[in-house]
DNA sequence: CTCCTATAGTTTCATTTGCAACCAGTATAG
DNA sequence: CTATACTGGTTGCAAATGAAACTATAGGAG
């Protein structure tokens, strides 16, 4: 193919910001994505619930658990199911609502995490090589600064 | 309700960096493509197809829009066949090309990329107002140092 | 030319996603 | 204690997405 030697122009859209971030995040959670299918046999939504409770070693709800996230309660329900169905997570009762459960990882699911965590900073390594710790820490920020402002109602409609 | 007074603890998942990406880009896509779905009746491909065609008046094939926008070419097909149902787009013949065809703006998609154009800026501007140009530039210029190191192969498992 | 391979775009199908309705347990009001 | 309103989680359904098969045109190679 002649690989199109076309006007790379490309006026506002190119330089919008949204449209930039969505273009980096796509091609950045594609590339975890299927680092971690094929390491892991997990998908995104499972990799994090495993990274959630992995952290709270006291058990924490799928509540807390889409909080956190922001993943919608039925992809945690879903990617929770089918976490506890490979008994990588266990959901123990929870004492404070019958409602709820307390979801931990079993022995195989520690084993698991303990073996994705390496992986996860390796990809992590690849693709913010280049950047310095001040570099980072400033992305970050700046991403968190980002969330605030969508978060705490600077936008205009609210989405219902 | 009593917001879980928990440890805002979250070690790993919270300050890695591919989570954070995404997490932030899905609250700003969310909020654009709300506004764009309610202003315009616009989805987020159909918007991004709108705008890339605006910047080529001599046309351009589908291709090319999926090439620089990375979005599949199924998306493009599908967002691209509702725009010129909308006489939004035209599909003119390519005359290099008799599989392809060149799109461009109606006068109705002229109007309405122009009704959008400052929306889409006040929107940025609602979302990255505390941002200094310098800063923007930085963010962006870090973007694309990312998307160049995921798309120039530096990463271990091809997709494929 | 004719054949063979490759590409632009569409269609079909399976998968993923999220809203809405639902079920079960909680909490508050009388 | 009931009755009623609410919340945690699941299920059902509809929309969105992408891989693979397909159609039509291109572009060589013989």
């Amino acid at each position: 193919m002649i690989a199109f030697a076309m006007t790379t122009s490309s006026l506002l859209l190119d330089a919008f910001l949204p449209y930039r971030l969505s273009f980096t995040t796509n091609l950045v959670s594609d590339a975890v994505a299927s680092a971690y299918e094929e390491a892991f046999g997990l998908r995104i939504p499972e990799w994090r619930i495993v990274a959630v409770v992995a952290e709270h070693p006291g058990g924490v709800t799928q509540q807390a658990i889409g909080w956190t996230t922001r993943m919608d309660k039925v992809t945690v329900s879903r990617a929770a199911a089918a976490l506890i169905d490979r008994d990588i997570l266990i959901r123990g009762p929870n004492p404070a609502d019958q409602r709820s459960h307390l979801l931990t990882l079993s022995n195989a699911g520690i084993a698991l995490y303990q073996a994705i965590v390496p992986q996860a900073l390796a990809l992590e390594e690849q693709i913010f090589g280049s950047f310095t710790e001040a570099e980072r820490t400033q992305l970050d920020a700046m991403l968190r600064r980002i969330d605030a402002i969508v978060l705490d109602g600077h936008m205009t409609a609210s989405k219902a």
